[in-house]
DNA sequence: CCAACATAGTCTGTCCAGCAGAACATCTGT
DNA sequence: ACAGATGTTCTGCTGGACAGACTATGTTGG
């Protein structure tokens, strides 16, 4: 029960203090257990996603679901073709917008799905085994923050991040 | 300044409040942001965090970094000819086991490190933008803590995240 | 109304990276 | 000495990101 908060990064060497290392050996166990949780279901841990979006109200298009997961719209093509196939949702043209399709989880893919959110919390709970539930609720909390503010970025914009640095960076 | 922590996930729908989710968006973005800060640099934050692991002592192998950045031993080897090419770090005989060579960052390499971490430090505060600093550091002790347990498990074993429930899920 | 442009979805091709397998050099244990 | 294990490299295969083209449809300005 580590009640108190840790703030500072301790262990290891350059590597291992580095945020962007932790969060790739993290997002890789998430990715590996995921896939193991998902079994069959067509793209995995990315399919569960598609899954999820595809139970929201009002129905969604394809390419807000991409947006949404953050997968290229000529990879989500073939991945509802695929979840289609399974009969697990449903495309049907938007009566508003006859360009557009509406992705719609069929009972069959409600069904999958209540299945699937019990495995890919246990693949979480892999993920995050060395956090007691305190702490993982926190580093949820923190993430999913951070993940909200960058979801409603402009996609296309350049992150900035380089500004008036960028001049000294010749070498 | 939210001193308190926050232990619920309040916002948005049943995707959002998926914790695969927040890693992946804030996964992708950091490589968005990475990839903008390091430039010219071969690999990205990926060959960053090998020119990390090349200045650590004593000098490891190839196959040790590919372990821990979580790459593949055949994509280190011509990701360590670019860097090498650029005269960043170079390749050595093991002493001790002529199989093995031993990456070494150049004095050019570290030079290049140290105007690299400034910019790096910059991707992560765009990933983070919307914590405040002791978030930010609460967020990056419980993922460092989560990194550090999962970067010792065996990386061929599976996860063992379905076990019994495996039986159930036929459909 | 119509022409120009924008957008949703699909398809094609390219590139990068993960993965399996093989080849080769070298090490280790018997 | 010999068999097996390990480190590096190379060759295919595959999945996914990305750019570009194309079609169908919607939107906007003349």
């Amino acid at each position: 029960m580590a009640i108190e908060r840790c703030h500072e990064l301790v262990e290891g060497d350059a590597l291992r203090r580095d945020f962007g290392w932790a969060l790739g050996v993290v997002f890789r166990a998430y990715l590996k257990a995921g896939n193991e949780a998902t079994g069959t279901l067509p793209g995995g841990p990315r399919g569960h996603q598609v899954l999820e979006a595809a139970t929201r109200q009002p129905p969604v298009s394809q390419s807000v679901i991409a947006q949404e997961i953050g997968c290229d719209r000529t990879v989500m093509t073939y991945l509802l073709d695929d979840l289609e196939r399974e009969g697990l949702l449903t495309r049907r043209p938007d009566p508003a917008d006859r360009r557009s399709r509406q992705v719609v989880a069929t009972d069959k893919g409600v069904e999958r799905l209540e299945r699937l959110r019990e495995l890919i919390m246990r693949a979480q709970d892999f993920v995050l085994q060395d956090l007691d539930e305190a702490d993982r609720q926190t580093l949820r909390c923190l993430m999913q923050r951070s993940a909200l503010r960058l979801d409603s970025l402009d996609p296309t914009a350049p992150c900035n991040v380089v500004r008036d640095i960028a001049a000294a960076d010749q070498a």
